[in-house]
DNA sequence: GTCTATATAATGATAGAC
DNA sequence: GTCTATCATTATATAGAC
């Protein structure tokens, strides 16, 4: 209580400030292609201050990281009150506006594949599964051969329009992730999430046939049993 | 035909083995991270020799640019004959092995946005939305309330398994995307594309009377209508 | 805390010998 | 074509004044 500044969430500092310019710098051009100078700069301060609060560049890097992480767990209750990846997705991007910082910062995060990027990517994957099994259990999803790799599944796709915000808005003749071309993923996206994409089984059969022929026999580890379908088309 | 050696595909030449290191290294690392050096000591000739060869890093860079369009061009119509993209996307993946470097500068390029990286998911997206067109002309494949945009999210979620692998690989407790982990990923992801995750329509009407309130009377462009729905409940 | 000045290393690129 | 030696620039990081 001796120092009320030493709170965590402590902004609008010169430090915090140095911070939020190495979030966007390393976001938008990636950590290799940002000078220390760059960072410097943006924030108002000299190369030197940004060493003198952060130790080295790899330090800064660190702090953004887990500055970033921190706060995405402030907002993760928001983001997956609801049981679908779709809304939470669309939730997220509808607000890119404005955390479009922090989401390139996470997308970076994810694909570079640091230490706490690791733990995030699971944490969504843990997330996912989740909200898939209460879906399935309240029955408004279908069930799984392998939940546990539908929830990677999931992921890696909900993640992909994050990860490839620019060329989904230029192919749209955006500029980036605009809320219109939010809108106009929705439903497209939504149909794949419902309906599927194939009209009837012929693929699913041969592939889980195939597969069963391969490594049926030997049985792989882990829960999921590729012999039977416990994905049966709609009873409707 | 004064000279034999100036064809395009002209390989196992010292500018070829420079040429094949960084894209190695570029696709591993990133472009910024990379030095010359580094690709030269990969090479096993000196840094001066690959400037010699290309003139500059960009010029090195756009060199790997054009061949691996080049390389990709050349298998593209293997990747294309089957009519669905779970299983060129498996096809790609299933020889990831051999393909690894040239993949994962793909990944790279696509997320950068070169100029060359944008004519490459445009050509992807296009592949796909002919594919589809197919799909649906055949019956094997749903309509869509709007093509173009599927095209656009069907071909994202099937970056999605590249650009992530590292993830994917290592949450399956795998190095990478070994044949193995493809295997895993085969049936959950054609039950997705097969059936869907949803058990009914809810939250497809929900959204698409949302949007309907929000951005119908006004009318977007594109031919895209959100009002009626194309893609009804399976009649079996 | 913040700066200027500087040390030190690495980078992309050039010059010129062979 | 290929090398060694080197240049000019930029990078991260430090020293020390204020």
């Amino acid at each position: 209580m001796l120092n009320m500044r030493s709170t965590p969430a402590d902004d609008a500092t010169t430090r915090s400030r140095i911070r939020d310019a190495a979030i966007a710098l390393f976001g938008h051009d990636g950590f290799a292609a940002t000078s220390v100078r760059a960072i410097a700069e943006s924030a108002g301060v000299s190369a030197a201050l940004v060493i003198h609060h952060f130790g080295s560049k790899e330090g800064l890097r660190r702090a953004c990281d887990e500055h970033v992480v921190a706060a995405l767990m402030a907002r993760k209750d928001d983001l997956t009150r609801d049981a679908n990846p779709s809304a939470a997705m669309q939730q997220m991007l509808a607000d890119a506006e404005a955390y479009r910082p922090t989401l390139d910062y996470v997308a970076r995060m994810i694909l570079d594949g640091s230490e706490l990027g690791d733990e995030l990517f699971d944490a969504l994957v843990a997330n996912s599964l989740t909200m898939l099994e209460d879906g399935v259990a309240n029955g408004m999803m279908r069930p799984s051969s392998d939940p546990e790799v539908r929830a990677i599944v999931v992921t890696t796709q909900s993640l992909s329009t994050l990860l490839l915000e620019r060329q989904i808005g230029r192919a749209l003749g955006a500029s980036g992730l605009t809320a219109d071309v939010v809108r106009r993923l929705t439903l497209p996206t939504l149909e794949l999430y419902t309906h599927g994409l194939y009209t009837d089984d012929t693929l699913l059969a041969a592939a889980a046939e195939a597969l069963a022929r391969t490594s049926g026999p030997q049985s792989n580890k882990g829960p999921g049993n590729p012999n039977q379908d416990p994905d049966p088309p709609r009873s409707g």
